[in-house]
DNA sequence: CGCCTTAATGCAACTATTCGCAATAGCGAG
DNA sequence: CTCGCTATTGCGAATAGTTGCATTAAGGCG
């Protein structure tokens, strides 16, 4: 059984209707390298299904949210990145001279967390973080 | 001499020009308790130059956020919140169940960022964060 | 005080995202 | 296999925020 049909009876047993345009979306995010948007995906299920309207990823991407399936990140530009929700939990670094994007380990906003729960009795759920600043070689680069 | 003055030199030394739409923006943002979004800043200085465009708020908004002079904060709904930057800085945590936002301390993140630049030698610069999550109260009602 | 440079404004068009609603189509029951 | 309930879709309109551009006006200079 792949990977696939699993996704696909996790939805279902969510109560969630299979539906051609969710399981085109749900493909155009797994087959994605990391980030996607909304926009591309938008154009990779039209290639198969031209009628698919913006409104539809939008909610199928919230629903998918909700499931934890996804994860939603606002990255700085004007538009969100969506990413698969795999094993490996983690989070971004964007430095604002150079834009590039490096990865975090979750353990450190794991440990946020607890340290939250400790002194707040709140119970933090960050999914994915980005975090902005400078990077080494920036900073490097400005003396 | 009021903070106002102190505000309006800082832009100046800047090199912005101080214009009667900005002392407006700057008004309304420094008389909200806590957060404003876009729109009730816009709404606020209607009130004494109605020809104040949205993308006049938005650009002078950039330029506060630039100057440190104001953070952005998304805090989950569909419009951006606006906060004047004192001396206190600090973050929310937001109940994902009954929506109630509560203040955190920022020695929290503080200690994140450093913890980030010695793993990863980024420069972490985290204005304003907003965690979401479950609260004491709703977590308890849960069982 | 008046001139000049150029930053800032207002406008209108545009992008990303959301929402209400009528039509459609999964999928469980019979 | 068919029926019916209702979740989901596509559409069109609405909202938050951005951008290009011609016009205006801040503020330094003489």
């Amino acid at each position: 059984m792949s990977c696939q049909t699993h996704t696909v009876q996790t939805l279902k047993d969510a109560g969630h209707r299979l539906t051609p345009q969710r399981l085109l979306i749900l493909s155009a995010v797994r087959h994605s390298e990391g980030h996607i948007t909304a926009g591309e995906i938008l154009d990779a299920v039209k290639e198969s299904y031209p009628y698919i309207d913006t409104s539809t990823v939008y909610r199928t991407l919230d629903m998918l949210k909700q499931m934890r399936l996804v994860s939603e990140t606002h990255m700085g530009g004007d538009q969100h990145h969506y990413e698969w929700v795999d094993a490996e939990r983690h989070h971004h670094m964007i430095c604002h001279d150079c834009d590039r994007v490096a990865s975090m380990d979750d353990s450190f906003i794991e440990a946020l967390g607890k340290q939250i729960m400790n002194a707040y009795d709140f119970e933090a759920d960050i999914e994915h973080l980005a975090v902005f600043g400078i990077c080494g070689d920036c900073r490097n680069e400005r003396g």
